[in-house]
DNA sequence: GTATTTTTGCAATGTTGTTGCAAGTATTAA
DNA sequence: TTAATACTTGCAACAACATTGCAAAAATAC
C-alpha cells in the first residue's frame, strides 16, 4: 500500500482532494489513462479545469509522464520512483492492447538503441508498440 | 519525377486541385507536415475542412501515414512506394529535430525487434527519436 | 454533351484545452 | 487553536482544433 499523502508531500504539493482522488486512480490502474478517463471515473466530483492543471502539476513534478500517441489523444502514466522532477527516467517501451486498447508501460523493457545516419544525434528515444497483452491473448 | 496525378488514380481517387496540391506539398517536403503547415502553405486557396478532408483520405488510402507524438498534434507523412491501403509497412524510424522542429523520415533505419514480457504478441512498432538533424549539427 | 457520382465550401456544432479572477481550502506560524 | 498567508479550485469566458449536414460545384462515366 502506497500512501497516496506522502507521494503529494514529498513533492512539495499540497494535499487536496482532487489531487488525492487522481493519484489514487494511476495508482490503481494498470495502464495509462487518458484526460477523458479521468473525468469519466471523478464523475462530476470535480471540474474539467482542476484535472487538467493537476496532470499538468503532475506532469511537472515528475510523478506522470506522456506517452505518445499516433492520433491526437494525450495519455499519462505513472512514473516509477527513479523519475524526478524534470528529470524522466521513462525509456520503456509503451504497449498498446489492439483489443482491449489499454496502454501499459514495460517497465522492464527498454527503448533499444538504433544507428542514426551520419550528422544525426540522439537525444531521447521513444518506442510504442501495438499488439495483444497478456490479458487478451 | 513522380506524376502526382497518377498516384490518386492509382487509388481510385478523383483528380481535384486540392488532392494536387496537397500531395505535392507531402512530395516536395523532406520532414512531416501538420494540419497547419499545410494550411499555411496553400494560404486561402482551400478551405479548412477540405484539408481535413484530404488528409484522411490520404490516410485511408495509404498515400500518409501518421506519426506519434508525445503532445496532442497530428503529424502526417508520406508512406513509401511499398506502402498500400489499410497495410502500412511504414516500419521505419521518425526522428524530430530539437532545434529546427522538423520531424524526418528515416526510412534506411527500421524499427529494430524488443524482447516483450511472457504474453505480449506484437503486432506493430513505432518509434520516435530526438535529437539535432544532420542540417542544425 | 449530359447524367451520375464525388468533392468542395459554408455554416453550424462539438471537442479539447487555456486563462483571469473571486471564493474556498490547505499550510504556516504564532 | 486560531489568524495570516499561500495555494488551489470552480466558474465563466475564450481560443484552438476538428467534425457534420447540406447545397453548389466539379470530376468522372456514359
Amino acid at each position: 500500500m502506497i500512501a497516496i499523502e506522502d507521494v503529494l508531500k514529498k513533492n512539495q504539493l499540497s494535499v487536496t482532494d482532487g489531487r488525492k482522488k487522481i493519484l489514487e486512480l494511476f495508482l490503481n490502474s494498470e495502464g495509462a489513462l487518458a484526460h477523458a478517463d479521468i473525468e469519466e471515473k471523478t464523475g462530476e466530483t470535480f471540474d474539467r479545469v482542476t484535472v487538467y492543471r493537476t496532470l499538468n502539476t503532475f506532469v511537472e513534478k515528475g510523478i506522470i509522464h506522456h506517452i505518445p500517441t499516433s492520433d491526437n489523444s494525450i495519455l499519462y502514466a505513472l512514473c516509477k520512483d527513479n523519475c524526478e522532477a524534470g528529470h524522466h527516467h521513462d525509456n520503456h517501451v509503451h504497449f498498446i492492447c489492439d483489443v482491449c486498447n489499454k496502454t501499459i508501460c514495460l517497465d522492464e523493457v527498454t527503448v533499444p538503441e538504433v544507428k542514426l545516419p551520419r550528422g544525426f544525434k540522439p537525444s531521447h528515444a521513444e518506442m510504442v508498440v501495438n499488439g495483444v497483452c497478456g490479458d487478451c491473448k
